[in-house]
DNA sequence: AATCCGGGGAC
DNA sequence: GTCCCAGGATT
């Protein structure tokens, strides 16, 4: 425990180090509530690096709520596709529907309003809050919660319940209440820059003198690392039709079906509900059931397929290592598909598709024949 | 309380 | 290869 002095000059510290050492990020240059909204709701589990391209452009697109609100989905889907966790953007366009429809357009400020937005959950209520408004609301994430558990030396799993809780309120104690959003920020400015999760840099830190964990001469001990589940391994087969002039076929996001538990290898889950080329999940002859899977889906008369393998392709998501096994289908046309669109296999910037979904892409690219297509992949 | 959702940079 | 990131929704 620290003495009411104490906080009060751990404030003090962290905050001078702050104004005189964070980083500028586009975000910090407004308190524009939407631009701090959109901003929260890209980082999270998302790095700072990862989110800058994609804040600069969606807010050019999208500069206020009502652009977003009145936006077809895909469209938002197409300016956050290859950043992840794609129900971040379906739950965005939902709460600005709901700014625009219950707030009048203006984002709302009472701490409820704020909580009931889709979307916005303990963390990033608090962090909108204390940033655009001034509130007094203290913002834990998992930053924030690694530096106060060194600081208090706190041991144990932290994302257990009761000690989250715990973290909680050391997170409202030391609160700077003259600047909540600045004090919110440096917290966890000093978690991604100086006190990190493997190797903290303690001598660069302001607040050393006060951290328990320091003082235990281990530092990274804290906070306990938790356990991962088990990985699956999947195997999938993905057809990239080719035309002469480079157009190839994806199909379009899968509907929302009634599946109470999806498998590992649920293929509609797999593409993230978003376009995707025909893809099947396979167990012993790969071709064979591709070859299978696309004369069921495609129209009659189509003709036999000629399948050429192209290099496989790795994809990690959560606990599933994904190989996919790609094969390139020369055709004078694309098939006609329902729903399906015909596009460049150079440019997918038109529809929203995974990163999984680019990797194949890339795959045939590079392996194409076409000297051309080679040329125009390295910049 | 557990589990799931993407993806990749840093180590 | 492993870890974990400016978390939230769902069950």
């Amino acid at each position: 425990m620290l003495t009411t002095a104490e906080i009060k000059t751990l404030r003090k510290l962290l905050l001078a180090w702050f104004r005189q050492f964070q980083r500028d990020l586009p975000w910090r240059r407004t308190k524009d509530p939407y631009a701090v909204w959109i901003s929260e709701i890209m980082l999270q589990q998302t790095r700072v690096a990862a989110v800058i391209p994609y804040y600069e452009r969606f807010l050019s697109r999208f500069p206020n709520g009502r652009a977003l609100a009145e936006a077809p989905q895909e469209e938002v889907l197409r300016l956050w596709s290859g950043l992840g966790y794609y129900s971040r953007a379906r739950n965005l366009q939902k709460a600005a529907q709901q700014i625009l429809a219950q707030h009048g357009g203006q984002f709302p400020q009472a701490k409820d309003d704020v909580m009931a937005l889709a979307g916005i959950g303990p963390y990033t209520g608090a962090a909108i809050l204390s940033i655009a408004f001034g509130a007094k609301h203290a913002a834990l994430d998992g930053n924030v919660a690694r530096v106060l558990a060194r600081l208090g030396a706190v041991r144990g799993d932290l994302r257990e319940s009761l000690r989250w809780q715990l973290l909680q309120r050391s997170a409202v104690e030391l609160l700077d209440p003259k600047s909540p959003g600045d004090w919110n920020q440096a917290m966890m400015e000093l978690g991604a820059m100086v006190c990190t999760p493997r190797t903290p840099q303690c001598l660069l830190c302001p607040v050393a003198k006060f951290c328990r964990a320091r003082q235990s001469g281990e530092p990274e001990a804290f906070p306990e690392k938790r356990k991962k589940r088990d990985a699956v391994q999947i195997v999938l087969a993905a057809a990239v039709f080719s035309t002469p002039r480079g157009q190839t076929l994806l199909m379009p996001p899968p509907g929302n079906k009634k599946v109470n538990k999806p498998a590992a290898d649920d293929i509609d889950t797999l593409v993230s509900r978003l376009w995707h080329f025909p893809t099947i999940s396979v167990r012993n002859d790969v071709s064979a059931e591709l070859r299978d899977y696309l004369l069921d889906s495609l129209p009659a008369g189509n003709g036999k397929l000629h399948l050429e393998p192209l290099p496989r392709i790795r994809h990690a998501v959560t606990y599933r290592n994904i190989t996919v096994l790609p094969f390139r289908i020369p055709a004078a046309k694309i098939p006609r598909i329902p729903g399906a669109r015909s596009i460049p296999l150079r440019d997918f910037s038109a529809l929203p598709v995974s990163n999984l979904t680019r990797k194949i892409a890339r795959a045939a690219l590079l392996q194409s024949t076409e000297p051309a297509a080679k040329l125009a992949l390295k910049p």
